[in-house]
DNA sequence: TTTAGCGTTCGACAATCATCGAACATTCGA
DNA sequence: TCGAATGTTCGATGATTGTCGAACGCTAAA
C-alpha cells in the first residue's frame, strides 16, 4: 500500500481520461463496494442517502481518525467474501484513480476519501 | 441497434450492481466521448461546464429532433477515429447499460439520453 | 530475538474487453 | 429495380482484468 501516490490532474474541468479512470475504478462491483464503505464510514454527508449497508456493524463514530477510517483494509477484508491479496488489489486500483489516499497507523493503514474528487464526480454532467 | 432495449431498474435508491453497470459503460474513454457528445449536444443543462469540445462543429440546435439527436451513429463515426463497427459495439453498451435509448428515423436513428439515469449519477455519493 | 499480524508481491489462469475487417440486412432515392 | 448509404453481426486477436494461493517483508508485542 502506497503512502503516498501519485495524483492524476484535478484541474478545473478534468480530463475526460482522468474521468474514464475514475469510472472504471468504480466499474467493478467488489471495489466499489469497498469505496462506498470507505465513504460512507468516514465522509458521507449528513443524512445521505447512501444505504446503511455500508455501514460497519460494530462501529462507533471513533473508526474515523484524522478524517480517515483507521485499519480499513482489515475491516474490508472481515466483510467481503474475497481474498486478501485481491482486497489489496482493488486498494490499489482506487488509490492510482486519486479516490483514496492510504496513511500508515502502526501496524495498519489510515484510509482518506479525496474530497476533491469526490466533488469532481458529482459535478459530472453539470 | 435495438428500438427498445430492456431497462435496468431504477428504483429509489440504485443497486450497487446497477451503478457499476454505468460505470463500466462510461469506463472506456471513446465510449465516455461518444455519449458525452450525445449528451453536450441534445440535453445537457444550459450554461453546463461540458467542454465545447463535444459539440458537433457545423450542427445548428435543429440536430435535436424529439427531445434526441438526428443521425447520431452517423455524426459520431465522422469524428471519431475508430471503424463503424466499433462505434456501434459502444452504443450497444451505452444502451445496454440504459443511458441511451435509439429509435428508428428513416434510415438512420435519433439517438436519446435517459435522463432518468443520469439523474441518478448525478445524485450518486449525496 | 522470536513470533504473530498486517498487507504486498508474484505468477498463474480464466474471463472479459476493444478493436478490426468482411459479410450481411435494410432503406431510401434514382 | 438497382445502387448507395446506414448500421449490424460475426469471427478473430491481442490486451486487460479479477481472482486466487503461496511466499515474502515489515512492525509490534511477547
Amino acid at each position: 500500500m502506497l503512502y503516498k501516490n501519485e495524483r492524476l490532474d484535478y484541474s478545473i474541468t478534468m480530463e475526460l481520461s482522468n474521468y474514464s479512470k475514475i469510472f472504471k475504478a468504480l466499474s467493478n462491483e467488489q471495489r466499489l463496494k469497498i469505496f462506498m464503505m470507505i465513504y460512507k464510514n468516514c465522509c458521507a454527508p449528513e443524512g445521505s442517502k447512501i444505504g446503511a449497508e455500508f455501514r460497519f456493524k460494530d462501529e462507533s463514530p471513533s473508526c474515523c481518525v484524522r478524517g480517515g477510517l483507521s485499519k480499513a483494509f482489515t475491516k474490508i477484508c472481515d466483510c467481503m467474501d474475497i481474498s486478501r491479496s485481491t482486497v489489496s488489489h482493488h486498494f490499489k486500483e482506487l488509490q492510482n484513480a486519486g479516490l483514496i489516499t492510504c496513511e500508515r497507523e502502526g501496524q495498519t493503514y489510515i484510509c482518506t476519501v479525496n474530497e476533491d474528487v469526490v466533488e469532481e464526480i458529482k459535478d459530472f454532467l453539470k
